[in-house]
DNA sequence: AAGTGGTCTAGACCACTTC
DNA sequence: AAGTGGTCTAGACCACTTC
């Protein structure tokens, strides 16, 4: 591959909004004057801008520039795939995971189903606690293709697993369908979770695929309904 | 304008996907061969395929090739700007809307804060309650600047007002913001919903922005637990 | 080696906004 | 009339997959 110009002029400039170096409202420079600063095309600094639009970095409006919007505004996990644990480093309060199940199973019916796995197929099924100050709000429980994770440990569990799966196995995750319900409490909740008067829970439902479309994970987080927050920040399609 | 060759690419591939002409898991003909078939280039096929692609109509896969993706899956509302008379139409069940208020007025200060307007601003203040299978599930206040929206009537808010925006008075909305949470109920809650043995709510806050990045309207959307679902379809950033 | 999608170039014409 | 972004052309080189 090449050097990925349009990328580096992305990350340039998210680096100079986050900075300040562009405050919102600012009008960027033309396409044309980025094309000449940049030493590139203008086609190739569209599809920056292009990045740049979509993740809500600036707005563009025909014939007049490009303007820089607030970002501030929009700082929460932003749609997308977010990890309990990217949550949490933003969050920057003290949290920790409790591991109370990691096994090597035949999935039943229900989880078969949704991981559209033949009969005799396993999964790695892995139950979660999400601690913050000192209660448990967060209920995770994942199930990964055996086939295409083989091998999971406690000390993975404990921190990210999307770190292991991303890095370590290399496999490459393309979307994720999320599904959010509000649903009475099961047994699962009452044991693994510090509810208060708590009748239901927060659920979402998580379906990854990968990069060649395959469905390979799908995960339950059951959030107590106090400590749950969702921000999707969605773009009208051209 | 030209005719807008990727737009109708777009369309008629989406066309074949919806009609089954093209299955999950086919095999898109290469960019190459699409160009040729539509008289055009390979960048503008790209173009065509990139659409489809963020919308999830197929997966791109590098020297392989583009595939169908199966749409059923993610056929609820995709994560957007979604309108409660969109989701009424697909849904294929009789709905109506009460109009509980109409006003144009002062607003309170956390609606100010919210809309960011000046003191002087005056809203649109518009209390609605979404009915299905003869229950009121869904109240909707909506507050909009008068300044962008001189004029506001009962029909209209019986009906759909995005389609008045939209339409008639031709405001071209271009992103929003949603947060959702669950709250306890409020008065206005107990008032206006049939509620059972409910505690809680489904808060949706929307904040719905213009071409040119001015906010215009914010919406809180108050659900019953049991009826709410929210789907988020979440492509990862190439 | 041949086919695929990813990036990039150096132009062109257009619609819209500003002056 | 000049400046802006939106669309499009006709190529090029590259990395990856398949044979």
């Amino acid at each position: 591959m090449r050097e990925n110009i349009y990328l580096s002029i992305y990350n340039q400039l998210t680096n100079d909004i986050h900075e300040g170096t562009l405050q919102p409202g600012d009008k960027l420079a033309s396409e044309h004057e980025l094309a000449l600063r940049f030493a590139t095309t203008r086609e190739t600094v569209r599809k920056a801008l292009g990045l740049l639009s979509q993740n809500g970095y600036i707005q563009k409006v025909r014939g007049k520039g490009s303007f820089v919007l607030d970002v501030s505004k929009f700082d929460f996990p932003v749609s997308g795939l977010v990890s309990f644990k990217e949550i949490a480093d933003k969050l920057e309060q003290p949290t920790r995971t409790l591991v109370y199940q990691l096994e090597l199973k035949r999935p039943n019916e229900y989880v078969r189903k949704q991981l559209e796995l033949e009969p005799a197929g396993l999964v790695w099924e892995v139950v979660r606690a999400r601690v913050m100050d000192k209660e448990r709000i967060i209920l995770d429980k994942d199930y990964f293709r055996s086939d295409l994770v083989p091998e999971l440990t406690r000390e993975i569990c404990e921190h990210s697993i999307y770190d292991y799966l991303e890095h370590e196995l290399k496999l490459k995750i393309s979307f994720a369908k999320k599904e959010i319900t509000v649903e009475p409490l099961t047994e699962d909740d009452r044991q693994y979770l510090d509810l208060h008067q708590d009748t239901h829970v927060v659920v979402v439902r998580n379906y990854v695929y990968l990069d060649d479309a395959q469905l390979f994970e799908y995960t339950e987080s059951r959030h107590r309904l106090d400590k749950f927050r969702f921000v999707d920040f969605a773009r009208r399609q051209s």
